[in-house]
RNA sequence: GGCGCGGUGGCAGAGUGGUUAUGCAGCGGACUGCAACUCCGUUAACGCCGGUUCGAUUCCGACCCGCGCCUCCA
């Protein structure tokens, strides 16, 4: 079975192929870093993740650039809050960002390129786009012309002359048409700026990523992602400034425009305050919950994101895990063989992710009252699947006993209450035993007593 | 005003023109000193109204409701 897309240009799922047979190129809008990630910037991360996992499996090369946006307006405003200079804060959030998207299982992108390290390559984008007279410098500010790309609008589909219907677009005096955008605008002396030939200044938000896609991937790549509200204005933009200098060559073939997180049927956003961080989540739930909640909807439509969905996927994974626990000593040898099943199917189908779940519940279960050579298969399945979504990867005991951050009670702790209880146990006062178990259950606790001995779990 | 998405059982969430996933939660039973784990069984849904059809949750049309983009935003 091919890998199926939707493609956001032509709103239809198409079969995907390279451009290279041997080599894929993807880039994805990562964050703007003036503080913690939440939740919805972790979606597109883990959705793209999968992606590239599926793509390793079937092309030799997949070049992945998830970028960083270290110069922006609001980075700024921060820097000037909190009176610290801007490099203090784009590293620590960098630096953070990384951290987070890593305790979701993420693997490392091909390329972390940063914003700032690309000011002469959008110099010289802009330069182009001047020169070809797609776009023109006014009062400070170097603009694109909209009003000269006759394409513009097509991504989102949008018309440019539908545009001031809104009315909400800043019409701003030096900008000959109110759809035009910055590429370059002027610094005050207190902003971070570069020289240039249209004066000291610094980027506008778009032009970053056609300067990063162009050096690390090339002109025209694979595929773009990023998340549903970039697809306008940014993406739009984006493509735009690239087609233009490229002879109409268009900056992706394929685009890909994740849904909202919302909370409460509201959007998650920074700017309307209705957010949950990652790190925040980290301390109440293992990064593998987080992920496993992310997967447990369609990319493409929005999902809600609440504590009972949080805690509905660490039962679903304790389940899973309790199934690779009791077929711990079958033996599977690891290979990067991928080979067709009902859940990879599911993946190459335009990523879905929540079928292909159920699939490692179906097979996971099967493997369990299964025997021999059967069960050997299905556990060697039921690996490969959930490594290709980034999940079951730790060892059974590592996921049931591992501390998160809100735990208290340390192992050692843990240890010694089931000790003691199996000495209350063995003389039959039961009255204690269980004392101790209610006390090591309200401390998140739960024992398993088997024939043998006693073993225990995190909740 | 323009463009777009969605409404499925208690919750989450796939999918399909007829046999109605899956997970979590619930319920009944087995196992257990009691539990937990596991096993067996089980309840329960397709916003509303028309149309097409032998048959629609699935296709078509209208309607209602919710959400988003058009300004920074994953």
């Amino acid at each position: 079975m091919p890998l199926v897309i939707y493609n956001t240009l032509t709103r239809r799922k198409e079969d995907f192929s390279p451009i290279c047979s041997t080599r894929v190129t993807m880039y994805v809008c990562g964050p703007t870093v003036y503080n913690r990630v939440h939740i919805g910037n972790a979606r597109p991360a883990v959705i793209f993740d999968v992606l590239f996992r599926v793509l390793q499996t079937l092309y030799p090369r997949v070049d992945y650039a998830r970028n960083i946006t270290d110069i922006d307006d609001k980075i700024i405003k921060a820097s000037r809050e909190l009176n610290q200079d801007i490099s203090v804060i784009t590293e620590r959030y960098s630096r953070l960002y990384i951290q987070d998207m890593d305790s979701l299982n993420n693997l490392t992108p091909t390329f972390s390129p940063r914003a700032t390290d690309h000011i002469s390559e959008m110099l010289d984008i802009i330069t182009d786009l001047v020169k070809s007279g797609f776009a023109y410098f006014s009062d400070g500010h170097v603009l694109f012309s909209v009003a000269a790309d006759s394409n513009y609008g097509k991504l989102s589909q949008r018309l440019s002359s539908e545009l001031m219907a809104g009315a909400r677009i800043d019409v701003a005096s030096y900008k000959q048409n109110p759809g035009d955008f910055v590429l370059w605008k002027p610094s005050g002396p207190a902003d971070p700026g570069w020289p240039s030939r249209w004066g000291r200044g610094r980027p506008g938000w778009h032009i970053e990523c056609s300067a990063m896609v162009k050096k690390h991937l090339g002109e025209t790549i694979d595929i773009h992602g990023g998340g549903q509200d970039l697809l306008f204005p940014h993406h739009e933009n984006e493509n735009a400034q690239s087609r233009c200098i490229h002879n109409g060559r268009p900056l992706s073939n394929f685009w890909m425009h994740n849904g909202f997180v919302n909370l409460d049927g509201e959007k998650m956003s920074k700017s309307l305050g209705n957010f949950r961080l990652v790190g925040d989540l980290l301390k109440k739930y293992p990064g593998e919950v987080l992920r496993y909640a992310i997967l447990t909807a369609h990319y493409r439509f929005e999902q809600n994101f609440g504590f009972s969905v949080l805690d509905a996927a660490k039962n679903s994974l304790n389940s899973l895990y309790g199934y690779l626990r009791a077929a711990e000593n079958i033996k599977i040898s690891h290979s990067d063989e991928v080979s067709s099943c009902r859940g990879v199917d599911a993946l190459l189908d335009d990523l879905n992710t929540p079928l292909a779940l159920s699939e490692l519940h179906r097979i996971a279960k099967e493997m369990h009252t299964s025997r021999g050579t059967k069960q050997k298969r299905l556990k060697t399945q039921l690996m490969s699947l959930s490594r290709l979504m980034g999940l079951l990867q730790q060892k059974p005991e590592a996921w049931f006993k591992n501390k998160i951050e809100n735990q208290v009670i340390t192992n050692d702790q843990i240890e010694d209450a089931i000790n003691a209880r199996k000495e209350a146990k063995f003389a039959g006062d039961y009255v204690t035993a269980d004392i101790i178990r209610k006390r090591l259950e309200k401390s998140g606790v739960v024992l398993e007593d088997s024939r043998k001995d006693t073993t225990w779990r995190r909740r």
